[in-house]
DNA sequence: ATAAGGTGATGCAAATCTTCGTCGGGGGCG
DNA sequence: CGCCCCCGACGAAGATTTGCATCACCTTAT
């Protein structure tokens, strides 16, 4: 059975829209203060998260650029606020889909069920560990070893190691990256994406002259190296 | 450079909108006719397909139901019916959005983003390695051998190398390679392939007056060559 | 037919411009 | 206070442009 957060502080609301999900088979978990949001997400791994965007706590636009990427399964945007720049603010921090309340139930699941869709059938999603070599990537816990000895990495360092892990073999563009980390779009000309690399680099190892673990793809990106490592 | 193929029979909409997303970057392709839509995607195969319901020919939710799963790329339903039944079966037919008409152009984009962003981390490409002789090229890594020792390319070295050796035994025209590189027409004046051919050749060891590896073929391009030696 | 000259394409080195790696200061948050 | 992150700056590495020498092919004259 998949597992829905839904983050809404109207509680009638949100009782409304959770029995109606879980008689369509959906389980439902409740949370009503934004600031617990990520300590719950962390908790249940649901499936799918809805978020209000009006939270006492921490509201849902900053919660939703927040848990992304550490949180990769889709997120909506439930919210009676119906303003262009929030709908597109949205979207860009990394939200699936928003819909405006007051929403027709049936909609609302209709949009879950295609939501989900895309997630499910295909790949096994992703595994929670990443290994290449004597290099171990745990996306549960967060952690990196490297040669058994675990690694002190910040927030912002594993995700873009995560990133780049997960697409191992294919050049990622620092658009991609610059937008999956912070949620806006690339300007072109800001550089902190590669002051992460070279953070990152310097933990792993690793020499951006001759890498062995990430390599510089000149105005294309970076690519994290998968030759002669198996990924499991 | 991802391509969107918009079937639409508004051509006014239909400019504007993929007017609107050429200028982001996006290839927009229109087609009118509801009943040309399958072959056309089979043609392009777009990245994303956007179908507006009421279409001459065939209309839009037939359409998203026979599509799929032969097209596993996102659809967006684009239309200025705002039927809950609609919106609801174009969801269940497989639709990944549902966006009522007129739409803010600004927000269309935000959300052919949001739906985007799930497919890129796609396909692991697998890592595949080419080999002539002693020469090895191993494009999970981007890496080169020349007689057992690794070989420093450049970026752009290395997508020449790999376009050619790809084609081992064909004439490539330095249009394609242009395109391929840059991703924009060739001018036929750049000399920036033949500098590239140039670098690279002195890496490898080749002698332009008798090459052993990459011949220049007058007015018609380079020939990575093939000859006595075979990939695998 | 052969040779000389013309036209346009290619090889390559040097100048120029763009992008990348990294350091250090300042700001924000716990 | 310490950690992390953003920002600006500067040297280094990579890529493009420019310029000229050379080369392939074609035309024309002998």
């Amino acid at each position: 059975m998949q597992q829905i957060l839904l983050a809404e502080d109207d509680h009638r609301l949100a009782a409304l829209v959770r029995d109606y999900l879980t008689d369509n088979g959906f389980e439902v978990a409740v949370e009503d203060r934004g600031d617990r949001v990520p300590e719950r997400v962390r908790q249940l791994q649901p499936d799918l998260l809805i978020l209000d965007i009006m939270l006492p706590g921490k509201d849902g636009l900053t919660l939703c650029r927040e848990l992304r990427p550490a949180f990769t399964g889709p997120i909506m945007m439930l919210t009676a606020r119906n303003e262009d720049a929030d709908q597109i603010l949205g979207l860009e921090f990394g939200a699936d889909d928003y819909v405006i309340k007051p929403a027709e139930p049936r909609i609302l699941l209709a949009r879950i069920r295609a939501l989900l869709r895309r997630i499910e059938p295909g790949i096994p999603s992703t595994p929670q560990t990443l290994s290449f070599g004597t290099l171990e990537v745990h996306s549960g816990s967060r952690s990196v070893e490297l040669e058994g000895a675990p690694i002190k990495l910040s927030s912002h360092e594993f995700d873009l190691l995560w990133l780049l892990a997960q697409r191992a073999g294919d050049v990622v563009g620092r658009d991609f990256l610059f937008r999956e980390l912070y949620g806006r779009p690339y300007d072109g000309m800001d550089r902190t994406i590669d002051v992460r690399v070279s953070q990152l680099r310097k933990k792993l190892g690793d020499n951006p002259d001759n890498p062995a673990r990430i390599k510089t793809i000149w105005v294309r990106g970076y690519l994290f190296i998968a030759d002669a490592w198996e990924a499991e």
